[in-house]
Parts: structure tokens; C-alpha cells; sequence
RNA sequence: GAGCAUAUAGCUCAGCAGGUAGAGCAUCUCACUUUUAAUGAGAGGGUCGAUGGUUCGAGUCCAUCUAUGCUCACCA
């Protein structure tokens, strides 16, 4: 760093100003390579940063790297001149140039352009950690790269900088929220927005983040969900309603755990969850086809395919299918000896609707690889889901799993005001038993279904999860900029 | 929350049995007007994560702490 404001002075000494206001861009490195024609010399404006330097004396090459990926500058003294050559031995990599000069294609082949005009536009003081790149047998190879996950996550400016990889990813994922966003657009769903901060959380099972608002002196809750305002808006009148909401849970955190996460819900009136199965395979399919130009998507050794119709189960066949015991109509005495039987150890304290989750957690979704709808699950869980229209005990809700994971979870939505009365009471008194996941009342969301609520069908998809899927990421953490860490 | 692992130069890593710390790239100096891991010659660069202990002597052994990673648990 020394060494780098030594140069910094230096430039100053010359008469350049280091860090000026603006430079006129008008070409960028990936479509300038990819589109030149041999033979023409286009006249460009190129800006970024420079990622090598190769010095030859009286000329040399350098890369600079800008938002679309790497182009070569050919500097000789005898086209920029003398002061502007002499200036450039105190450029450093990692320093953002501009560049005046044409395009044409090098010895080597490569197509690079042959600059006229030099300019520093803002200059590093810290040294980026380089990779080194080599081609070999048409691979490129890569050295040394910045690789230290800590530093990647504390310094995603520079993992950004350094590995394109990365920036590539997160493209990806702004592709596929603009591409849910125009779905739901489509379908004349309004976006709206909902208190990050409640009196009374709910909509999920988990942990919540707590703080106080202090002109009120009042605690209030970062949300863990945004169901029950968007439920609200359906009340409202809104046929459709959705929101890209980041969400809180106080819980552990793993590779697919952030504190803070994104979730996507909406909610459509008249609808039911048969509707939404549909309107999730097509959605998916074509945020594929968005994303990667192909329904077809590795995760691990698993190859998954996104193209709809997707397989449906009820939670009892998948169970019968994956473990031969059937759980239809079961009582809790019954399932326990399933479990078992199944080996499955389980806490004496739950009931028979954990119990079917537990034995389904343990010995089917971790097998269900390629998209599958999991339908009609027991009704102890799902205090906000409408009654099956047919199965006593069940409701219509359903999950989407793929390679192992939920990526989706959606109801027909409960709206009979009494019956979600009764189903928040038990929740309430699981929770005053110690359960501080169960949900508590909130007597003002109950008052709006009173007035009464469409019949509807809602969803919520993790967006950082179905990233991860689409992308191939193997840790939440990659698809989330700047993932919670403890300060250094 | 538990187990295992990691922490050494700007980056990526080595360091044998405890004996004054090493490589490649990066940096600096010189040479070089089509190089691309440019090349050739030379140089500088370190509180070995922190704190304590054992020892004549600790990067190395022990303990505690901190941060991180992986796995598990928790978590729709």
C-alpha cells in the first residue's frame, strides 16, 4: 500500500489527477471480442480495471477487465506519447483506466485494441489478490486464485473483482427474479410491500429477531413471513398480490440457512392449490429456460429436469413407496410402531402429524430427485391451510421438492374465520407449553378474515434456495452477496 | 448447540524430529516496441490468528480464546 501511494504521488507530481469525474465509454470488452471483424479498426472508448501487465520497454500490454469480461490494451510509446508513457509505469494493477484507441487483432490472435490515449481513472491503493491464467490444451487454468471462503464472503468486493464465476452467478439470480417478476405480472398479480416490522409474527414456524422501537416504547418482531399482510390484501379486494420479501428467522445457520433470507409468496383469489401445482411447474420451467437456456440443471451427481408436468404425490403414497408401511388412516399408536419399525427414534411429545413428517423427512424426500409435488399433508401442521375437500384429518397443501430439498410450499388458504380461529388457538397453547416456534394469535389478521377472504392459493418460494438449485450452487452463502459473519 | 478441520508474505501454499522462516505469483530496480502464467538479471517484504504454559530455545508441543470451513443437530 506504501508502494501504491508512492505512485499516487507521483501521478500527482505529473500533473494527473487521479481521480477524475467521468470518461466517455462507448464500447465493452465481451462484445468488442466477440463481434470484431479482422480487417476493421473500430474506434473505441474502453474503461475498467487492470487486471495484468506485461511491460516490454518502450510498449506494453495490459488487460483491463470491465463489467462484461477482459479485453487487452496495447500501449506504445510512440502512439501516446512520452508523458502519458512515462505516467503509465505508475499504474498498478488493480487502477481503473480509460482508453481511447482502436481495435485489431495481435500476433498472437488476439483481439485487443491499440491504444492512443491513456487515462487513470481512479486508483487502487490496495493490492488485488491476481489469479494467473493459463491455457492449456484449450482450458483455461487458473493459478493462485482468491479462493479463502472468509475472505470471499467478508470481501465480496473483491471475490466480484477476482472471480467471474461469481458475478456470473449473481447475474443468474437477478435474471430469475425478473423473470418470476414478469410471470407474475403476466398474470395480473399487483407487487406490493408489507411491514418488515410486526407487533405479532406469524405465517411460519421459527425463531424471530426482536427489537424495540423506542417512541413507542413498544417490542416489535422482524418478520419471519409475510403471509398473513398479504392475506389481508386478498381481504382488501386484490385478486393477486405478491412480494419479494427478505425475511428473518433467528435460527442456526448452515450452508442452507442465512439469517436473513428472500422469500417470494402471492397469493391468488379464486384459486385453488390444484391451479398453483400448474402454475408452479410453468413457472419453473421457464425460469430454466431464462436462466441457463435449458430445462436441464445439475445438483450434485443428480441430473434434474425442470420441464413441466412435474410427478404428484399424496404424503401417504410417497411414504407407501419409499417404505412400503402405509400411513392412511393411521392412528398416533399405530405410526409410532411404524416409526419403529422403521428404526426411526422419535420424541414421546409429538403427535401424529409430526410423526408422518418425520418418517417422510427421514426416508422419502431425501430421494426424491426430480421435481415432485408432495400433497395433501396432515393437518396438525399447517395452521393456515384449508381442510381437504375429500380427507378428513388432511389438508390441501403441497410441497415441490427437488434433489432432496423443498423449494416450495403452498395451500389452498384457509379462509373460514372460525376454523382459523380455533387452529391459531392451538397453536397458542403449544406455544404456552414451550413450543416458541408455534405461531401466537393475531387477532387483527383473524378480524380481516371475519370479513371475509376469497377462496385463494398462496405459495412461498425461497428465492436463495431456488437460486442455489438453478445455478448449481452448492452453498447459500454463493448466492447471497454479503451472507451474515460474525465481525472480524 | 456438538464433532472434526483450518489460521504462516498482498494471493496460493510448503515448513522435516522443537534450533534465528521458505517457494510461486504479486511488489521494487534494470533491460526489452506484438506480449499473454511474457522473458532475463537483481532487490525488498513476516507480531507464523490471540493469550498463557512446557523448554536453554516454540511457526512446530500443551491449554484457553477468536474467526472460518465441513458434517450433524435445530430450522417448513
Amino acid at each position: 500500500m506504501r508502494q501504491r501511494r508512492e505512485n499516487l504521488a507521483k501521478l500527482r507530481e505529473l500533473g494527473i489527477e487521479p481521480y477524475p469525474y467521468s470518461f466517455p465509454v462507448t464500447h465493452y470488452a465481451k462484445p468488442l471480442v466477440e463481434t470484431f471483424v479482422d480487417g476493421e479498426k473500430t474506434d473505441v472508448a474502453v474503461a475498467g480495471r487492470i487486471m495484468t501487465i506485461r511491460n516490454m520497454g518502450k510498449a506494453a500490454f495490459f488487460h483491463i477487465q470491465d463489467s462484461t469480461g477482459k479485453i487487452q490494451i496495447y500501449l506504445r510509446k510512440d502512439d501516446v506519447g512520452e508523458a502519458t508513457y512515462k505516467a503509465f509505469k505508475y499504474f498498478d494493477i488493480g487502477d481503473i483506466v480509460g482508453v481511447h484507441g482502436f481495435t485489431f487483432r495481435t500476433k498472437t490472435g488476439e483481439v485487443s485494441v491499440h491504444a492512443t490515449k491513456l487515462e487513470m481513472l481512479s486508483k487502487s491503493l490496495r493490492p488485488i489478490p491476481v489469479a494467473k491464467e493459463q491455457e492449456v490444451n484449450g482450458e483455461k487454468v487458473v493459478y493462485d486464485a482468491f479462493s479463502d471462503k472468509e475472505q470471499r464472503y467478508r470481501m465480496r468486493y473483491v471475490d466480484l473483482i477476482v472471480n467471474p464465476h461469481v458475478r456470473e452467478a449473481f447475474v443468474k439470480r437477478a435474471k430469475l427474479i425478473q423473470t418470476i417478476r414478469d410471470f407474475l405480472n403476466s398474470l395480473n398479480l399487483l407487487e406490493v410491500e408489507t411491514p418488515i416490522l410486526q407487533p405479532v409474527y406469524g405465517g411460519a414456524s421459527a425463531r424471530p429477531f426482536t427489537t424495540h422501537h423506542n417512541a413507542l416504547d413498544m417490542k416489535l418482531f422482524l418478520r419471519i413471513a409475510n403471509e398473513l399482510y398479504l392475506k389481508r390484501l386478498i381481504v382488501g379486494g386484490y385478486d393477486g398480490v405478491y412480494e419479494f420479501a427478505k425475511v428473518f428467522r433467528n435460527e442456526g445457520m448452515s450452508r442452507f440457512h442465512n439469517p436473513e433470507f428472500s422469500m417470494l409468496e402471492f397469493y391468488v383469489a379464486y384459486k385453488d392449490y390444484n391451479w398453483m401445482m400448474q402454475t408452479v411447474e410453468s413457472l419453473f420451467e421457464k425460469i430454466a429456460m431464462a436462466v441457463n437456456g435449458t430445462t436441464i440443471v445439475k445438483v450434485g451427481e443428480h441430473e434434474v429436469n425442470l420441464k413441466a408436468p412435474y410427478r404428484k404425490l399424496t404424503m401417504a403414497e410417497a411414504v407407501k413407496e419409499y417404505t412400503g408401511k402405509e400411513i392412511e388412516g393411521k392412528s398416533e399408536e399405530e405410526l409410532r410402531a411404524t416409526a419403529s419399525e422403521l428404526d426411526l427414534k422419535l420424541d414421546p411429545k409429538i403427535g401424529s402429524g409430526k410423526i408422518i413428517d418425520e418418517i417422510f423427512g427421514e426416508f422419502v424426500e431425501p430421494k426424491l430427485i426430480q421435481p415432485t409435488f408432495i400433497t395433501d399433508y396432515p393437518i396438525e401442521m399447517s395452521p393456515l391451510t384449508k381442510k381437504h375437500r375429500s380427507k378428513a384429518g388432511l389438508v390441501e397443501r403441497f410441497e415441490l421438492i427437488v434433489a432432496g430439498k423443498e423449494v416450495c410450499n403452498a395451500y389452498s388458504e384457509l379462509n373460514d374465520p372460525i376454523d382459523q380461529r380455533e387452529r391459531l388457538e392451538e397453536q397458542a397453547a403449544l406455544r404456552e407449553r414451550g413450543d416458541d416456534e408455534a405461531m401466537g394469535v393475531d387477532e387483527d389478521f383473524l378480524r380481516a378474515i371475519e370479513f371475509g377472504m376469497p377462496p385463494t392459493a398462496g405459495i412461498g418460494i425461497g428465492i436463495d434456495r431456488l437460486t442455489m438449485l438453478i445455478t448449481g450452487q452448492e452453498s447459500i452463502r454463493d448466492v447471497i452477496f454479503f451472507p451474515t459473519m460474525k465481525p472480524e
